[in-house]
DNA sequence: CCAGACGTTGTT
DNA sequence: GTCTGG
DNA sequence: CCAGACGTTGTT
DNA sequence: GTCTGG
């Protein structure tokens, strides 16, 4: 689908925000949310607020409850749409464990090998893409408890099939509760038209995963 | 029966 | 060339 | 996807 | 945990 999503992380009253709630400090102590939201290194996740389990933090590269070690993390960083309800190592999450990542864009490479060509694909108008996720809560043996997620993937449509042919499931603003809620989602309805989108180049910079900066995603000749 | 996979094309 | 790490 | 390692406790 | 391949 794409390399890394975002670099300016979004602020948590950003995510609130979007989703149309008012955070005020003031209200703080009887806040009620509807969502749960948890940081990674580089993101904010949101999980349905009914989940007991207050986890601190969220790591990308989802692991089965079956896991016996860590070792699939990596492998497990995009989910197909097509086969997400029958893969084994998915269909419990499909199912019951659904999620979004906030993001104000992610990446594709276009052009020849050797002189790829990085692309930035955010909203035109600007804001927030909310990708549609899996996640779970695994038990690390080694080091206790840890929630894991990853991204959904789907047929690249126009703009984007233009330069590759998979991009992430990106879920409408209003549509959040109809991905993360209860009940089998229907992905064609709560899909995020994509000719609102823009694919801005930028600069090679970015093609170091070591690189992470906001610059990134500023326009280049 | 047991052993081995469990996943996608891509990070952080 | 091929694998691993981010 | 891209970047970076690729190896061991050491000599002709 | 559950499925597939041998």
């Amino acid at each position: 689908m794409c390399a890394r999503f975002t670099l300016m992380m979004p602020s948590w009253q950003d995510v609130w925000k979007l989703l149309q709630f008012e955070y005020r400090e003031e209200d703080a102590a009887a806040y009620r949310p509807r969502y749960n939201i948890a940081p990674t290194s580089q993101h904010w996740v949101l999980f349905r607020a009914n989940d007991k389990r207050m986890m601190t933090r969220a790591k990308w590269g989802l692991i089965p409850r079956w896991s016996k070690d860590a070792k699939l993390a990596s492998r497990m960083i995009n989910a197909r749409l097509e086969t997400v309800a029958e893969k084994p190592a998915y269909r419990s999450a499909f199912k019951d464990r659904r999620c979004i990542v906030p993001a104000d864009g992610f990446y594709e490479w276009t052009g020849p090998e050797g002189d790829r060509q990085p692309l930035w694909i955010h909203p035109k108008e600007g804001g927030l893409l909310l990708i549609a996720g899996l996640y779970e809560d695994w038990n690390d043996p080694a080091n206790g408890p840890v929630r894991t997620f990853t991204i959904v993937t789907r047929d690249a449509e126009e703009p984007i099939r233009a330069v590759h042919d998979r991009m992430p499931l990106l879920v409408r603003d209003d549509a959040v509760d109809a991905w993360i809620g209860p009940g089998t989602p229907d992905a064609a309805a709560l899909a995020m038209p994509t000719e609102a989108l823009d694919l801005r180049r930028v600069s090679k910079r970015v093609n170091s995963p070591r690189v992470d900066e906001p610059s990134l995603v500023e326009p280049i000749a």
